[in-house]
DNA sequence: GTGAAAGCGCTAACAC
DNA sequence: GTGTTAGCGCTTTCAC
C-alpha cells in the first residue's frame, strides 16, 4: 500500500505537489501533472480516504437511511441513488431501520454523528426535529423522499393527488361504486401515505357526488397477499360488491387481480382494478396504475445532495419539491359492464 | 462537534485516557470511566471515525458488492447483513454493480481500496484472481456467498444437490416427464447457478432412468414474467405437454403457475410446479419450494468476517462452507394424474 | 508552479 | 491507572 511520499519520490516532487496533482486542487504544470499520474499508476497508489476526510472535512459518502430493502418500491429508490452516487464518485452507507425504535435511534446517536458521511438521504421516514437538529448542527445536509419534513428540503408526490388522479380515471370510465383498499396504522407512522392516499380518494369521490361508503374501505399491509386479502372481501358479497378497485399500492392491486381472478371475475369486465407505483410487475398483470418513478426519485435526492455540497448552492434551505406521477392505463380498467 | 480534548478538559483527564474509557481498550478505573462517560454525553462527544480510523487502520465498516438490489433472494442477503453488522457496530457500504463491466473495475480500483473498508462480502460475484488478489494485498478479509472462489472464505448452497432434490420430489410423485425452466447465458455468468441446477436435473433424471429431454428446457431471466413466457410455451403444447416443471427460481416457478392457470390447467391436477428460494409470495402461491435462507446466508457472512477481524480467528483461509437448504412441500406438487 | 510545514482528531507506545 | 507524545496519511496555507 504504497504512500503519497512514495508517489512523490517517483515522480521527483512534493507530496503537496501530488496531492494537487491527483485532486485537481491547485494549479500544476501539464508534464508534472503527467509525470504524477504514471507514478501513481505505476505504484498502485490510491488515496486514503480517511487521511484525506481527516483533513478536508469531507468524507465523499452519503449516509442512506430507509426502512425497507426488499420491497419494490425502496429498493428502486436505493438503486436509483446508489448508481447517481457511484457517478459522482461517492460512496453509499446503508442504514436499514427495520428493527424497530432502539435501532433507530442507534443509527442517529452513533452511526450518522461519527462524521462518516457528509449528509443523509432519509427514504420515506419523518425525522423528528431532534434528528433533524443533530444532523443540522454537524452542518450534514439533509434531503427527504417521500414526505415533506419541517426544515429539511425533501422531494414527494402529492400523494392525496395521485389518489385523486386514480380515483377520477375510474369515475371518468362511469364507475359509481368504487372501493378503496389503504393501509393500517403500521404503514401509516411516517409519512401518513395511506391516508393522504385515502383522502385524495374520498375528495375525488366527493367532487363526483358520491359519499365513501366505508364498507368499500380496506386496511392491507401493502404486499400482494394483503390485497388479496382485502380484494376477497370486498368481492366476495355479491350484493355488495363494487364495480371497481383503487389499490393504494401495486402490490395490493395485484393481489386483488388475483383474488378476482379466484373468485371468477374478470378484470376488467367485472371488476376495474388500478394501484399506484407502477411496479416492475404492472405491465405483466396488464394494470393500470399511476407511475412514481423510484429510481428518478433516488437519482434526484442525489442531485440535489451535490448541489448543496458542491458550493454552486443556489439552494433554498428548505422546502419541499413535488415529484412528478403519471397515469398508465392498462388492460385491468374499463367500462363498468351494464 | 466537540473533540475528544474538550471531553478530557470537563472530565479533567487526558485525552489517553478519554480514548481508553469510551473504547474499553486498555485499564481505566471504574469512577474515571464513569466521569469521562459522563463528560462525553454532557457534550454529545462522538468520536470521529475517520482519526480514529487513521490511527487504528480499522474502519468498522464492511463493503457488500452486491448485482442486484431489487430481487427478493439479493435484498434479503443485504438485509440480513445490514442486520449482523449494525449488531457489531458496523456500517455498511453498498456498491451495487448493475452497470456492468466499467463500473465494476471501478469500484475495485477506486472505491474498496480506498481504505474505506475492513473487509468485504462478495454476494454472487465469482471475484477475479485479480480482483482478489488486490483485496487480499491490502489485507482485507473477503467472504463470498453464493458460490466458491479461490483463495477465499465462501458459502454457498450444493445448486446440483438443491436441484436433485427438487426434482426427486417431483420424480417421488411419480412424475416422468419433468420439464426445466433454467437461466440464460447473462444469469449464468457468475456462478453458473443456472447451469448447476439444470446439471442436478438432469443427473436425478439419469438416476431414475429418465433422458432429459432438450424440448423440456427454456431458459429465461429468473422473473415471473420469464417463468410465465417459458411455461405457456412448455404446456401450450397438449401433446408434449410435461407434467411438472422444475424452476430454477421461485419468482420463475411463480410465473409457470400463472401461465398454468391462464392455459386452464389445473396445479397441481394438471401439472406440477416447484422453484428455489423459499421467496416471501411462494406460500402465498401454494409453491413447493427448495427453501434457501438468504437472510441467514448474510448473517453467517457478517459472522465469519467478525471472525476473521476479531483475533479469535481460529480461521481456515480459506474453503466453502456449505450452506443449508430444505424441500418445503406446499400445494403446488402432486402426484400426476393418470 | 512548487515545496515546507502545520495541522485534521484520534490511538498506542512508552513512561511514570 | 493515567499522562506525554509521536505518529496515522493526507491537504492546505504560506512562502518562494
Amino acid at each position: 500500500m504504497p504512500g503519497i511520499d512514495q508517489v512523490a519520490k517517483l515522480a521527483g516532487v512534493s507530496t503537496a505537489t501530488v496531492s494537487r496533482a491527483l485532486s485537481g486542487n491547485g494549479h500544476v504544470s501539464e508534464p508534472t501533472r503527467h509525470r504524477v499520474r504514471a507514478a501513481a499508476l505505476e505504484l498502485g497508489y490510491v488515496v486514503s480516504s480517511n487521511a484525506s476526510s481527516l483533513a478536508t472535512g469531507r468524507t465523499r459518502n452519503i449516509g442512506v437511511v430507509i426502512p425497507f430493502i426488499n420491497r419494490w418500491y425502496f429498493g428502486a429508490v436505493l438503486e436509483g441513488a446508489e448508481q447517481a452516487l457511484l457517478g459522482h464518485g461517492y460512496d453509499l452507507t446503508l442504514y436499514n431501520l427495520s428493527g424497530g425504535d432502539d435501532q433507530r435511534r442507534s443509527v442517529f446517536e452513533h452511526f450518522l454523528l461519527r462524521k462518516r458521511v457528509d449528509a443523509v438521504i432519509a427514504i420515506s421516514l419523518e425525522l423528528t426535529g431532534d434528528e433533524v437538529d443533530r444532523l443540522m448542527d454537524m452542518h450534514k445536509p439533509i434531503v427527504g423522499v417521500g414526505g415533506s419534513i419541517a426544515g429539511v428540503r425533501t422531494l414527494s408526490i402529492d400523494d392525496a393527488a395521485v389518489a385523486r388522479l386514480a380515483t377520477d380515471h375510474l369515475l371518468a370510465l362511469g364507475h359509481r361504486t368504487i372501493a378503496f383498499i389503504g393501509g393500517n396504522r403500521e404503514y401509516d407512522m411516517d409519512f401518513h401515505v395511506p391516508s393522504q392516499r385515502r383522502a385524495g380518494f374520498t375528495a375525488a369521490l366527493a367532487t363526483a357526488g358520491i359519499d365513501a361508503d366505508p364498507e368499500l374501505f380496506r386496511a392491507a399491509d401493502f404486499t400482494i397477499p394483503g390485497g388479496y386479502a382485502a380484494a376477497k372481501q370486498l368481492l366476495g358479497n355479491p350484493r355488495t360488491r363494487p364495480t371497481a378497485i383503487f389499490a393504494a399500492s401495486d402490490e395490493m392491486a395485484i393481489g386483488a387481480i388475483l383474488a378476482a381472478r379466484d373468485l371468477g371475475l374478470s378484470v376488467p369486465d367485472d371488476v376495474s382494478i388500478t394501484g399506484v407505483d407502477d411496479h416492475e410487475l404492472a405491465a405483466f398483470f396488464g394494470l393500470t396504475s399511476i407511475a412514481q418513478f423510484p429510481a428518478l426519485q433516488g437519482r434526484m435526492a442525489v442531485d440535489i445532495l451535490m448541489d448543496q455540497l458542491h458550493p454552486d448552492h443556489t439552494a433554498l434551505a428548505s422546502s419541499n419539491t413535488p415529484l412528478p406521477f403519471e397515469l398508465i392505463v392498462r388492460s385491468s380498467t374499463a367500462r363498468p359492464k351494464l
